[in-house]
DNA sequence: GCGATTTATCACCGGCCGGTGACATGTCAA
DNA sequence: TTGACATGTCACCGGCCGGTGATAAATCGC
């Protein structure tokens, strides 16, 4: 929202330093005004340098992208670990797995945001980025799934891209909007509507055959 | 994509024609380059004519917006309409909803940049776009619901919402990207295969309590 | 025929964008 | 000390944007 530059002595000659200052902003500007305010005078104005600098450490606004990529390929799967007890069944998977990046995805604007991008102006570019996303998401089931395997006659990844894109529909249109479809997504009494329906959802398709 | 003025001579001096035909400009706009390519130049550029046409006929690019609106509101029910055997049971009513709606949206480009628009800017002008077919939805469930109530102890607008924002985000990745989350979505049976997945889910939760 | 009105076009403004070349200043090594 | 290099800033370019005032041309009422 607001253009003041962050408190930065402009002749801090540190590279390192200033790479950083621009990398956070360009998170900022992205998380905050969505790609269409995402732009190599918004991101400089953000980090209080010029321009000038995304050119030559970055390689212009694709390589700012690449960057952020890099280190949001580990968010979902820091997200999506936790210590509680291991799915024993494939429901259970399936429902820690949807309860979890609901809960990942509604506190992360910047995620939101690239997702939203995605949609609206796919490119190569974003493509990676969300790429990352996709694959963490494999690597995470693939690893937590231990010998769990689906119920036969049953297609799980279909059903598990309709649990998932439901819940990314909701919580972007929660954020953009605040409902959905007449379904109110704001209070937590709200999404744990939310939440309870999915488990109910998870739990007809794959718990009782 | 091409911005070569449509065949109109440019004196024909016929303002219901000249209206006519900036509000279909604006409609091919918007569903061919989405709402970042949406503005008065563009628009004008493929009405061809000249974009204080706009300001003059339609008050700017806001009354544009709601004149798109305005036929744009029976969009869905008409879409909804059919001749088939109206639904005997909830499931069946929720059922025909979510096909219908599924191939409504997939075969309209227009609103699912609609769609894509309330995610990415939401503003009190494209929300009054969506409006219109949230309240679409409503009234053809009251149309057609007759007698016909969801079971108990189930939370119905919950789950219709999970299963219409699934088939929205489906459909709009797969417009986008091609694929959700490893499911591709081009062919029809790929689109086969989410149709399945989803009266199963619909007969989960609501035929068999 | 003639003036008034409608319809349409054109030229222009300020502003923001991405991108680039020239320049200033601090750092460090020879 | 001096010269090369790294770091950072500035000024400028062309292009597109939304928006507006002046002007031309066709039509209509009289």
């Amino acid at each position: 929202m607001s253009d003041e530059p962050t408190a930065r002595d402009s002749r801090s000659r540190d590279r390192a330093r200033t790479e950083a200052d621009i990398l956070a902003a360009a998170r900022v500007v992205l998380a905050e005004d969505g790609f269409q305010g995402f732009g190599v005078n918004a991101v400089a104005r953000r980090a209080g340098c010029d321009k000038q600098l995304i050119y030559r450490y970055f390689g212009g606004l694709d390589g700012l992208v690449d960057a952020i990529g890099l280190d949001l390929a580990g968010w979902l799967e820091r997200e999506l670990l936790s210590e509680d007890a291991p799915p024993r069944t494939y429901a259970e998977l399936v429902e820690q797995l949807v309860l979890r990046f609901l809960a990942a995805l509604r506190a992360d604007p910047l995620v939101q945001r690239i997702a939203i991008w995605e949609l609206a102006a796919p490119s190569p570019l974003v493509a990676r980025l969300a790429a990352a996303r996709g694959t963490a998401m494999m690597r995470w089931v693939a690893k937590t799934r231990g010998a769990l395997t689906p119920p036969e006659g049953v297609d799980a990844p279909a059903f598990n891209a309709l649990l998932i894109a439901a819940v990314q529909q909701l919580v972007l249109a929660g954020a953009a909007v605040g409902s959905f479809s007449g379904l109110p997504l704001q209070s937590d009494a709200d999404w744990a509507r939310v939440q309870a329906a999915a488990v109910t959802l998870v739990r007809a398709v794959y718990s009782e055959g």
